[in-house]
DNA sequence: ATCCTTATGTTACATTATAACGTATCGATA
DNA sequence: TATCGATACGTTATAATGTAACATAAGGAT
């Protein structure tokens, strides 16, 4: 198994990822009910992007939920308290490898087999913070994707 | 009118802009077609990240096409040359305000009003770099996008 | 017991995007 | 000059992504 791109203990990483959301969870008071948790599982055990619509087919084929609302409210509420990022360029979901550490996400995603890897920007990068001060503009989300090949898919085609 | 967030001369950026372009497209041999031009007029006048829909609407009453595919393969060829770009976070289209230069853009987005303002990114930001690099990721393309409020809609809430 | 809040179930629909096939135009060339 | 290939446009249909709105359920507070 591999986290990112490199071979790990994914099933740890994964019953970690678990654990801290379950924590977080309590400690905050938030309800981890089916849905969220196992859509939260669905992600973590992926470690890639993934469509809300393939999210959904899982859930149906276990009897969770069929209909859209089911899977966009529970990434909603994944996303909504950090446990997972929407990648932009690709309408896809992704579990958050920082649980309750405040960061700004970066990414890098593999255009072929849509791996991700989340990086810690350097805090939403300067040249951002300049340019919204120089316009006096305030910055609420900052996105930061970078697509490209995986070294396994460049592998692949060697 | 504004460039970005400030006032400005927008006639004479939006006829800069279509003349660069047109520029581009005879060296290079590229047809700037009817469709295409106008797309690439409507991007400019407007300033800020524009759906799809919204400008087919516009052509669709002039009369110069009226099926999606219309306005998706003029974007397609403005993207693919480098005369616009997308605006991931929003489904969303704007002109790009530096034909002809290398470069990766970067964009502070109002979520009020849709206005954009395009940045030169510090060369696609180090530490994406030094990410990719240590990980031996081939980067093809960086996204980077700030969502937030811009000076005219804090004015406007206050 | 009732009410309020939160979460889920379901229908219907809105928005964004593309596949696939046909037509038109124009320059190259046999 | 006829035809061929390349490029762009016209059109129909449909795929993929996302949400509004309303009904039901379950649990805690008064």
């Amino acid at each position: 198994m591999r986290i990112g791109f490199e071979n790990h203990d994914h099933g740890k990483c994964m019953s970690r990822g678990i654990e801290s959301v379950s924590e977080y969870c309590v400690s905050n008071d938030l309800q981890l009910t089916p849905v969220r948790r196992r859509v939260m599982e669905i992600l973590l055990q992926r470690h890639r992007a993934l469509g809300a619509y393939e999210i959904l087919d899982i859930l149906r084929a276990e009897g969770l939920g069929s209909q859209p609302p089911v899977v966009y409210r529970a990434l909603d509420f994944l996303l909504k308290n950090g446990f997972a990022h929407k990648i932009e360029r690709c309408n896809a979901y992704t579990a958050c490898m920082h649980v309750g550490q405040e960061h700004v996400p970066a990414f890098l995603i593999c255009k072929e087999c849509n791996a991700v890897v989340e990086t810690q920007s350097a805090v939403s990068s300067n040249f951002l913070e300049t340019a919204a001060k120089g316009t006096d503009f305030a910055i609420e989300r900052v996105v930061i994707e970078a697509e490209g090949q995986c070294p396994n898919c460049r592998k692949a085609k060697a």
